[in-house]
DNA sequence: AATCGTCACAACCGCCGCCTA
DNA sequence: TTAGGCGGCGGTTGTGACGAT
């Protein structure tokens, strides 16, 4: 904080008796708070809003700023990665929004945290159960968490594919390399396979690496199209107990809802179903 | 065209912990 | 030591946009 804005702390103006705004922000209000953080920098933020002129909290003026103003907010579309990151870090650390953001440069704890609610939330609703449940947080590590990973591969694939011919066709281990500091362990790989090794609370079915058991699941689609009898390592039985026996509504899944659609095609849902009734 | 329901997201609220006088 | 101010955080609400009827 400048001497200026210093000063103002011990400013008040006591000829201001008007109400404090509150609701939508205006363009002007916005410039103001622009304005003065450039000049100013960020500051104690109560003497902030009155320093700048303007008739909102100190609270409202942070939020307005690191929410939407700040230059360095990402706003848009949430992209795989970062859907499949939001995934991974709330699994580990639940509803810490703002420790889950410190790992999506750009994005704001209130930007994941309504993502969550309007996309994952709604999803567990239709499924009819809890988002806490055992079984959703299954769901998410073994269906819909390495399906992400498949498709952020694929259009990895289809990237590289567009730019060399040496990329292998049959490459498994493209990562996105997600975390910028070492507090999940340096620069953590996210694969299928990590999934299956740290996330799994139940027993995954032996084989002879995780390698194998992500390679087949990643050739889920090209299998199911044209052998119905594959073996599948990825504990869909366990999965599918979980369905059945908590009133899961698998049919709901059928259901498609805009960040569903991001996740599963028809022909996802369809194999989805098949290896349920086939595990029963 | 009007109404209704749903969705997405901005903004607010309340609580908590830290800091400072 | 303690009380008040403040910022951070998670939960909740309000509202505009949009599609369905």
């Amino acid at each position: 904080m400048d001497v200026k804005a210093r000063d103002c702390v011990h400013q008040i103006n006591e000829d201001d008796h008007t109400e404090l705004r509150r609701g939508p922000w205006t363009v002007e209000e916005d410039f103001k708070l622009i304005e003065y953080i450039a000049t100013h920098g960020e500051g104690r933020w109560n003497s902030l809003a009155r320093c700048a002129g303007l008739k909102r909290t100190g609270k409202s003026c942070r939020l307005r700023w690191l929410n939407y103003l700040r230059p360095d907010v990402r706003r848009g579309n949430i992209t795989l990665e970062e859907q499949l990151l939001i995934l991974e870090l709330h699994s580990r650390w639940g509803n810490r929004w703002s420790k889950i953001a410190q790992h999506l440069p750009g994005r704001t704890d209130n930007e994941i945290k309504n993502y969550w609610r309007t996309r994952v939330q709604k999803h567990a609703k239709q499924l009819k159960c809890d988002v806490n449940s055992k079984q959703f947080k299954d769901t998410m590590r073994y269906l819909w968490m390495p399906r992400l990973v498949e498709r952020i591969q694929a259009a990895a694939a289809a990237a590289s594919a567009s730019t060399t011919t040496d990329v292998p066709a049959t490459s498994t281990t493209t990562s996105t390399s997600v975390f910028g500091d070492d507090q999940l362990g340096g620069a953590q790989q996210v694969t299928s396979s990590s999934y299956a090794l740290e996330n799994s609370s139940t027993t995954v079915a032996s084989s002879d690496s995780f390698g194998t058991q992500v390679s087949q699941f990643s050739d889920f689609s090209d299998h199911y199209t044209t052998n119905n009898n594959i073996s599948i390592n990825y504990p869909t039985q366990e999965l599918s107990d979980n369905y059945y026996n908590h009133g899961m509504d698998v049919q709901s899944l059928e259901q498609f809802n805009p960040w569903l659609d991001n996740l599963f095609n028809a022909e996802d849902f369809y194999f989805l179903q098949q290896q349920l009734n086939f595990n029963m």
